[in-house]
DNA sequence: ACCTGAACACCGTTCAAGT
DNA sequence: ACCTGAACACCGTTCAAGT
């Protein structure tokens, strides 16, 4: 007399992602996953296999609404810049999966779907072959880059306590700079890199 | 009668980087490290306060030649990224220890110095207050994603593997440009992601 | 089928003890 | 001072057993 299932990969990814925000990434275990879900241990390998698969299925949840169609108005670079914020949104609603989202980044779902969205637009501006390879990851490798900095301490924030312990004779520029950054919001120095990085798209964009 | 101390930092660093090279980060634990120093696991906690203290000493000793000093020739831009190439090269040396090098980048000695260093040329390139933290950041950010990527697996590596089972028709581009990413060399991808950043700075470059 | 609990081979780290 | 070994509180995961 089998036992209906009791949950589905939904609420296990939900529950792992509720902990790590509770937490943080080393707070996720098997072990409080199971108890978040009111299982035993053991019961938790009935949805997944083993713990990297819990940590796709996390990867996968956070991204879920993760919208992969381009704009339809708008310049080509428009359109990327919306797709690049997008992420960001979803992300920042669990910062600390970041991690997870990046070691994933080749087998989750919506990434991929997104990133199908994102090769139709540069498509679109003309980007094919090698060019298209390099424009391509250097906004994801950028997107990869900043959001993982902005999740590990910017340079305004945490970290910058250490630096400022740091003799002042051998980082002058380090610490005005420190300084000036503190007052910087995060959501700003990330548009600043992404415009950096949509003018050089735009530099060596084709035609 | 108490006795000399056996080793000191950087060989226990290197220690730790032998381990990493050849067994990758999750083969280093206190007890390998103890291991290959010839030491019993409690020893080396007479080298280092805790796990996270070794993981900065390995950081630190990856980086101990990176030159941190601006070259005098060239044009602002091209110094810029003969400073982005040095990371690269003393990165490509043992390359599983990236997720070390930017969790410890605040704290790493010789990557502080670096940084300085890029201070000083985009200073002398005319920028100052946020535009300065923006661009610093926005160069920091894709390095560390581009090499974190490298490492993690290019698109034409073995997360590839993933992406050839695919369905065809949802991912009809993605499909296209993962087959042309397998024949671009690493060293090609990095530069072509860099030019991008290089170009983009260009473009909110001051006067 | 689905769930449980004991057990195994690991971790990082504390502590008391040896030279 | 420097080093050791036992022990503790964790991990992920295997396995045999219960309903």
């Amino acid at each position: 007399m089998p036992r209906p299932r009791s949950l589905d990969p939904d609420r296990v990814a939900a529950a792992a992602v509720a902990i790590i925000d509770r937490d943080g990434l080393a707070g996720l275990t098997m072990r409080s996953a199971a108890t978040e879900l009111g299982l035993s241990t053991m019961a938790l390998y009935r949805y997944v296999t083993d713990r990297d698969e819990l940590e796709l299925l996390v990867a996968e949840w956070v991204l879920r609404d993760l919208d992969p169609t381009p704009p339809d108005a708008g310049s080509w670079i428009e359109k990327i810049k919306t797709m690049a914020i997008r992420v960001r949104v979803e992300v920042g609603a669990h910062p600390r999966t970041v991690p997870l989202l990046i070691g994933n980044r080749q087998r989750s779902r919506p990434l991929l779907h997104w990133i199908e969205g994102v090769l139709v637009i540069l498509t679109e501006a003309g980007f094919a072959g090698t060019a298209r390879v390099v424009a391509l990851r250097g906004l994801v490798g950028y997107l990869n880059g900043a959001l993982l900095q902005e999740q590990l301490g910017p340079l305004g924030g945490a970290g910058t306590l250490t630096m400022a312990t740091l003799p002042v004779a051998d980082f002058p520029l380090l610490r005005e700079t420190a300084g000036v950054a503190r007052d910087l919001p995060a959501e700003e120095e990330f548009a600043g890199g992404l415009d950096i990085v949509l003018r050089g798209l735009t530099a060596i964009a084709p035609e």
